[in-house]
DNA sequence: CTCCTGACCCTTC
DNA sequence: CGAAGGGCCAGGA
């Protein structure tokens, strides 16, 4: 037995949240690619809710995660769509009409560089 | 158990 | 481009 490698079994909601703590600053990702990136394939609305269920004391960077059209998923008229914007351009990420350009904006991750970061 | 609702996605028109 | 329809699946009522 050995005990000290054990890791306690991470829950898919956290998987998720793993990921998107790794997002940079001044990128951003779709829904669907998180779910693909945390073995979830398919489940981008699972994704939605994990975000929404995420605690503030993780100080998730959930303002990167988007649609994959690379729009803004909030209403227009919503102040979290509004929130979301500004956190958006703060960090350089250009919006327009809650449009990002994915092709200039989209995180790339390496991989087998987010696999070894995954604890197992 | 069924029904309804999403911070979604893809295809089609 | 935008809108519509179907698929998807975990949670809550």
């Amino acid at each position: 037995m050995t005990p000290e490698t054990s890791a306690p079994p991470l829950s898919p909601m956290q998987k998720i949240w793993h990921i998107v703590a790794l997002i940079p600053e001044g990128r951003v990702a779709s829904y669907g690619k998180i779910a693909d990136y945390a073995g979830l394939p398919g489940r981008a609305r699972y994704v939605s809710r994990a975000l929404k269920q995420a605690p503030d004391s993780l100080a998730l960077p959930w303002h990167r995660v988007i649609n994959s059209q690379g729009k803004i998923s909030f209403a227009k008229d919503t102040h979290p769509f509004q929130l979301q914007m500004s956190l958006l351009r703060s960090e350089g990420v250009q919006v327009n009409q809650g449009r990002i350009a994915l092709s200039e904006y989209e995180w790339r991750p390496d991989m087998a560089t987010l696999v070894l970061s995954m604890p197992f």
